[in-house]
DNA sequence: ACAGCATACCGGTATATACAACATCGGTAT
DNA sequence: ATACCGATGTTGTATATACCGGTATGCTGT
């Protein structure tokens, strides 16, 4: 598997960048530099250029010169967020709380999703916290024996995404969004008030083909947005 | 504003394919010959045929020829929903009612959103129909001056979002999603009972990095969900 | 009839070259 | 000081050319 010689000068380029080298926002070389450090023509090193402007590493500016792109756009292919980096990002306490933690036999909606064959299933509920208001409540179903030990580990440490991540990084998930009216447990538990509805975001995470976590997320609506941005690369 | 020679001749192709003289799945002339047809060099024809496989309308094989794509494939990741396509994938009837049509001043908020430096936009309120049930409601604010036409269209034969897609392709999204109660115009157009909320989706989206609409669509949550399948490549 | 081979064709890569359009910077004349 | 001009550097576009490696096709010899 030979790859072509763009490839090569996109892939040191793409290296400089994630080593730090040439940083976020800074100019990167001319491609006439750049064919020249490369022993290429001004053509391909364009194209090598070429390919990370369209997948949204650089930025051109004619006339001017090509710069890396700030890191907001880098991330920008559709990651899971994980709730406790986001609020902390946003310079917030996090919190959590663990309602319920058990071993059960699924229901069968539950089995096929999973694609299990066991008759056990891990099931969790947490609360998400948010400088003291509850921001998200999680009700998640795990692969028992995909993810053996997920009921022992210690989820005031770790969260349980991330916990699941590092045994089974997540490649696929469906994702489903609905707006709801909280059950009577839900508004205790969310702290909502009369009359203000919930997201409700199901989410069924795959790790290379094996589902791993069938999980139920619900957020009050009026503390609570999900965004997303999106590059359309296809 | 000169259109560069590649560009004039990947919109010939478009025109071809959209009124179907090309066809899904047929083969497109080969590189040699579109670049004889339009006087232009291979490379040139070349470049022209790459922006349409990366935007997805056409697709290569190599020693074979390129070919253009079948509609459906073309969206699997990370797709901006077409509500009428969805509709009607479902074996229903679709239907539009265009509530309001107008070009305004735009305040403060949507000129900086849409970036605009005229002192005009386009609003169009559009209603949505499932089987005579209405399933969205959309509030769209429209760069006038990249899409100048946008009024003038038919809005039974071809959906805005159809419209502006093939005028400036979506490559950038912001889309935030949220829970609300409905206000009572919006409960009377979307037919939702008492207490049901809606989903309200936000969607900025830009083409090339020119910011190009502002929609707000509205679901009655009792007969919507927001559904993506993603894939995590990083 | 069939296997194997030669050939034409096609996209994929790579180079060298040229000019255009625009920005930036420095120097010069007013 | 300011306005103008020009040199220079950079991306953007366009062309001509060459070769590679793959596919498809048709021909040829058996």
């Amino acid at each position: 598997m030979k790859l072509p010689k763009y490839r090569l000068i996109s892939n040191e380029i793409k290296k400089k960048i994630s080593a730090s080298l040439w940083k976020a926002g800074s100019q990167i070389p001319s491609e006439t530099e750049l064919a020249n450090h490369f022993s290429a023509s001004r053509m391909t090193a364009r194209k090598a250029v070429d390919e990370l402007v369209n997948s949204g590493v650089l930025e051109r500016v004619a006339s001017v010169g090509t710069f890396v792109k700030e890191p907001a756009a880098q991330s920008s292919l559709l990651e899971i967020r994980n709730i406790a980096d986001e609020i902390r990002s946003r310079g917030h306490v996090h919190k959590m709380t663990v309602l319920s933690k058990l071993m059960l036999i699924p229901n069968d909606a539950i089995a096929f999703t999973l694609s299990l064959n066991s008759r056990t299933v891990y099931k969790i509920i947490i609360v998400h916290w948010e400088n003291d208001q509850p921001i998200q409540l999680e009700e998640r179903y795990v692969n028992a024996e995909r993810v053996p030990l997920f009921l022992q580990q210690d989820f005031s440490k770790i969260t349980a995404s991330e916990y699941l991540n590092s045994i089974a990084p997540v490649t696929e998930a469906e994702i489903t969004v609905e707006a709801v009216m909280p059950t009577k447990i839900l508004k205790h538990n969310l702290q909502v008030d009369d009359g203000v509805p919930c997201l409700k975001v199901t989410r069924i995470t795959h790790s290379h083909g094996q589902p791993i976590c069938y999980a139920v997320l619900y957020h009050p609506a009026n503390r609570f947005k999900l965004t997303s941005h999106l590059n359309i690369v296809n």
